[in-house]
DNA sequence: ACAAAAATGTGAGCTATATCACAAAATAGT
DNA sequence: ACTATTTTGTGATATAGCTCACATTTTTGT
């Protein structure tokens, strides 16, 4: 066990809390795994036994839509991966997959259940996190449906600047085509407004990377407009 | 105290397992409540101090978009409603409204926080709730951006006569403008597909009273088309 | 029971954006 | 370094559904 592993931090803490038997029944291994971009961590419509734990990196929760894939939120570490699996849903009902270098720690759903029985402030942290993604999908689908193309995308690039990297100058870690399912618009037209910002001097362009130039317009299409 | 009020047993369960002075300084008196149609009980912006347990009733979740009011998704009881705001934030992020009669059970954040604690089965149940929640949510926005109007009202139709109320006839507790703001799109182009699908013989309407009279055409529109 | 208010039905345009169809450019694989 | 593949740019066209406008119906309040 690596000490600098949060979930390994209160795993630790939490067993001290344990009978041994109740140790050594459960897998309280912690496997740290690397991924790459394009990796998949949960798939839809499969059956998880663990938990993932996002210690590093960037991955996106998406499902298969009626008729295309949608890309649902951008995860961010650190960020415990597969929740709904944990508490009754057998089979998991939206794929994750990394789109940024990430690290990974597994967990077995029920040493984290026990976790969770053992240690109430893990849970209240864990139940904080569910709340957030709730209402951070209720934005993001007011934003997708209400909204039209340009305050969308400029609303997504402000997303990657300010919550992901914190940075005017980031490299997009989404093709267009992916850049168009988060935003729920083709990916022609996602190219014809990333060219028009550019031509308006709102954005740098340069292959992936992206340099926010002129956030106030950003600001005033996103509320828009 | 009723003990035909669940959110009451659990709270009588944990009673035992708390001191008596915490039990005397956590308010946990369970005001029964009952509401009617139009009656707020959580206010977007507003500060919470309680969480209410819907014991019996209908109401919808609803956040101010950029443009318009959004209806993220209706609640059935039983459920629990507001709890973002007992884990950590401080302003409610989206509104709740009843939509058919209702009976509501409040109860002190801070008494919930510690019910939470003291009894992991009800953390469990809460946790489950959330992740439902959450899911519940991915897939309305999936449905909502990404079908046409007549799939996204047969849609709408059929998770009333399923989840809401489990029979082929039952009364929508919605205006078409509300229908419009849960489906996305406007007022007039709910009635024109309502009035379609009456006169395709798919539906039969007597002003809010819907039966479906073929069930298969309207599968069929959802999964669409 | 009646007036006032709210909710619904329906027509006629208008428009944002999807779709199709390529060309060009960038990336990856060997 | 060179193909093969994926990604991106951009025009032309079609269309779903929004908006506006008004008539009609239903509901509400007194």
């Amino acid at each position: 066990m690596k000490n600098d592993c949060k979930l390994c931090a209160i795993k630790s803490e939490a067993a001290s809390k344990l009978s041994t038997e109740e140790m050594e029944k459960l897998s309280f291994s912690c496997a740290l795994v690397k991924f790459r971009k394009g990796d998949s961590l949960i798939r839809q419509g499969t059956f998880s036994t663990n938990v993932a734990y996002l210690r590093s990196g960037l991955a996106k929760v998406h499902i298969a839509g009626p008729y295309h894939e949608q890309i649902v939120r951008i995860v961010k570490s650190p960020s415990y991966l597969g929740l709904p699996t944990t508490f009754g849903d057998k089979i998991n009902q939206y794929s994750v997959t990394v789109i940024d270098t990430a690290e990974v720690c597994f967990i077995d759903i029920n040493a984290f259940r026990s976790l969770l029985k053992a240690n109430p402030e893990f849970s209240y942290e864990i139940m904080l996190e569910l709340c957030r993604n709730e209402l951070e999908v209720f934005y993001r689908c007011a934003n997708r449906t209400q909204k039209q193309i340009r305050g969308k995308i400029a609303d997504v690039l402000l997303e990657m600047s300010e919550r992901i990297y914190g940075n005017e100058k980031f490299s997009i870690p989404l093709n267009q085509e992916d850049l168009g399912n988060l935003v729920d618009s083709s990916r022609e037209s996602v190219s014809r407004v990333l060219t028009e910002f550019e031509k308006d001097g709102i954005i740098k362009l340069s292959g992936k990377k992206v340099e926010i130039t002129n956030k106030k317009s950003l600001l005033l299409i996103s509320a828009n407009g």
